[in-house]
DNA sequence: TCTACATACGAACAGCGTTCGCGTCAAGTA
DNA sequence: TACTTGACGCGAACGCTGTTCGTATGTAGA
């Protein structure tokens, strides 16, 4: 079940319709609410299988910083390795997904190995996944056709054009950041926002 | 136009359909083709009335850091005001849309206020973006009754069950974090991300 | 007053998730 | 072996979505 839809996620999240889905296995749609409720219940199976390819490192506290940056950056790819499949993520108010709790046990452990409360360690960890499922998401957009490169180039003009339009000195700025948002700068992006985020973990840690 | 589709966005966004608002406008949904392209572009148009609610804050590099963190919570407090919204933003791959270039165009002046490069501030700001829209899509759930209050216990429960069936020790600390999940703890979560990122641009600034 | 143009919109199309009830096939009993 | 009974798989249909086409209507100009 979860392998043939994990077959049409390679052909975009959009494809994966009930109908799609059956008659990849040959049958009807009403045949497959015999193994899942409905369609939600299909996502979920979806996500937990992408989610638990990836890795959990063990907790090393002298390296604590590292593996946390390692362990979003795990769950970012094998999310962007299944395009679409992000939103799905998204979509999911509370996870009762074993993946998905393996992977938020592992990131409570390593920021408390950093020395954070428990208190601290949940309000952080709810940033980090907050974070790797909204760049998860927007890098879905790049890799996937889900939206064309003409058409994003197109309105990346508009925008400037809209900008010249006003006076120069209403966006200083703005005007000149476009060179800062290529596909190659996406992990540049990832990076920093990692490496701001720990950094202030740690002056949040040392005040404790 | 956008007005009454604001009049409808009180009712849900599921609600915001074709139909639904050509009927508050007495009229079938062909009509409102004639005033907009299709519904993605009413979807921005939205937005963008929503987003130019949020107050821009007059630069004052003595409190560059408290601005940042009110020019968040301002996005974040328009977007809650109307359930739904958030989820709008997230679709909107290039944000030709006027309020939206104002907010980015404050939050790098700030960012620059506080030390740092051009790059730096891009990043930063398309970091603290990114959260905006994923603390608001996922409040907009809470706030609004998307997901009824017992389907969530529901799953609460699920989960907290799930994690007792297997060895206790698999869980130390996932275990524990229940009470910390309230609605009450929100802006908590809210202000302890918004600490820690900053304190982290802290450092970041200081060492260029 | 009559014509010509642009605009508004009713109806229809193709797709979606989901449900109902019929038809078929397999297992249990005589 | 033959018959009956039961459950299960799934074809067809429902109500919904965004969008398009062609017609009818209303208005402005001659």
């Amino acid at each position: 079940m979860k392998t043939a839809l994990e077959v049409l996620a390679k052909e975009g999240l959009d494809a994966v319709t009930m109908r799609r889905v059956a008659q990849e296995l040959e049958t009807g749609p009403a045949s497959l609410y015999a193994h899942v409720a409905n369609k939600d219940e299909l996502a979920e199976l979806m996500l937990d299988a992408v989610l638990a390819e990836a890795p959990i490192p063990d907790p090393d506290p002298a390296r604590w910083d590292e593996q946390v940056k390692e362990l979003v950056r795990g769950q970012i790819r094998v999310m962007v390795a299944h395009p679409g499949i992000a939103r799905v993520a998204w979509d999911i108010a509370v996870p009762v997904i074993p993946s998905s709790l393996r992977q938020g046990e592992a990131m409570l452990a390593l920021l408390r190995a950093g020395g954070l409360t428990l208190k601290q360690a949940t309000f952080a960890g709810d940033a980090l996944a907050l974070y790797a499922k909204a760049y998860a998401y927007e890098a879905s957009g790049w890799t996937w056709g889900d939206i064309d490169e003409a058409e994003t180039a197109k309105r990346g003009e508009q925008m400037v054009a809209y900008m010249r339009s006003l006076p120069p000195e209403a966006f200083p700025n703005m005007l000149h950041i476009g060179e800062f948002f290529s596909a190659e700068t996406a992990t540049e992006r990832l990076e920093f926002a990692l490496d701001v985020y720990l950094a202030g973990l740690k002056v949040v840690a040392a005040k404790n």
